[in-house]
DNA sequence: AGGGTCCTTGACGGGTCCTTGACGGGTGAC
DNA sequence: GTCACCCGTCAAGGACCCGTCAAGGACCCT
């Protein structure tokens, strides 16, 4: 579930304000105050939709939405004192994607919020394909393909292989594999990870007594190698 | 090239007003004035964006918004004389892509729509018929044919399958059918799935028995398969 | 009120999957 | 060399899930 978003106000009043009832509706929130420090905060932080207020101290506000447009694709709201004029057609021509003019309700601008997500997630469909030598993890199929031929996967196989796969080439710790897959009462049973492990090289491996992909790091946890 | 826009009002005056300055801005439009014909004529005459008042003289505007949202991933702009209250982030959790209330600016709303036909661009094209084997089903009419001849569906069928029909080739998980079709105080009671999947069977798949198209993945749900 | 449709709920057989235990091999510590 | 620990393997029982049939009852239309 995505949902981090960046707020870029310069009045600390108002972005706290937001920043606590978004977080208070299951937000992620990153804030910047002025325009540079946006820019660089979508870049290292890719965020799922931008709250951007116009009118900030060091560049003016529809220069940082060119910015962002100039390489991303992620849904901006833009916020603004200015009820009138162009700025509202200059914004949305610029590549905003919604435009709320302060005083707000904070509920409609968590519904445009949902709404912008919403639209951005449709039209960016997340990691889909994983592959891994001869085989191909279809995340949104929840299905894998071994040389073309569909495996089978029970569904703990598959929330097992899953995990690993979200996270190609990165160690998965055994507490965290039990934790997403078995639930957080389970964890210290490792005995389910040395069956399920063997059970996915039957399947996935060509040769499973010697598994080139899911390599087992002793004691610490697994990792699903490219 | 020319955009289309298909323009709902009850209002005539407003609703030539508004077609005016459209097409002196060069967008073709299509106009209707109530909820049905609404329908109707975006079914039939597939347009770029939606401009749609909540006002309506048949039915409330939001069924409308929900009835296009059923197939359709046109933007919608929705326009309403209600300033305040729940109406905005009602119609924006619908699926409403803007909400712009009377009186507004004509260039705001120009800068509106060229927005939101921008982003419509990005997504994917209309889904609207969906063949699946000899299966036909028409997502903006509600009906299903199989091999030329209809197929009787009761709602809640219908309300299943349209789901997996959106959803073509991936799988539906258990608890987002339970959730879409029976409601969210409903996840868990997975009985339904089962008898509502062999229903469906029984009139969709030439041998219920052997399903070909709704396929379930044990533990974790069911896919509709070309 | 009556008939019909549709949703809900129960029971049951068959099959799959999860859990659990036992055992052997490899490795490092002492 | 022995011991302890962790990993991988195999097998079996029981729990869970799926598909199916059918009946009760709510709801709607006439």
């Amino acid at each position: 579930m995505s949902r981090k978003v960046l707020v870029v106000d310069d009045e600390p009043a108002l972005a706290r304000a937001l920043a606590i009832n978004l977080r208070a509706h299951g937000w992620e929130v990153v804030t910047a105050a002025d325009g540079r420090s946006a820019l660089d905060a979508a870049a290292t932080t890719h965020p799922d939709v931008v709250v951007l207020d116009l009118g900030l101290p060091d560049m003016d506000g529809t220069e940082v939405l060119a910015g962002l447009r100039g390489w991303t694709k992620v849904p901006i709201v833009v916020l603004s004192a200015r009820q009138h004029g162009e700025d509202k057609v200059e914004a949305l021509d610029l590549g905003a994607d919604d435009y709320v003019t302060k005083p707000f309700a904070m509920n409609e601008l968590m519904a445009r919020l949902r709404a912008a997500v919403r639209r951005g997630e449709e039209a960016e469909p997340a990691l889909v394909d994983v592959e891994v030598g001869s085989l191909v993890i279809d995340l949104a199929r929840k299905r894998v393909t071994r040389a073309g031929v569909d495996v089978r996967l029970t569904p703990t196989e598959w929330s097992f292989l899953e995990l690993l796969a979200r996270n190609l080439g990165r160690l998965v710790t055994r507490e965290q594999l039990l934790r997403e897959v078995w639930g957080p009462a389970h964890v210290g049973e490792s005995h389910y990870l040395r069956v399920y492990a063997a059970q996915l090289r039957r399947k996935l491996e060509d040769d499973p007594a010697h598994p080139r992909h899911l390599i087992t790091s002793p004691g610490l946890g697994y990792t699903l190698e490219a």
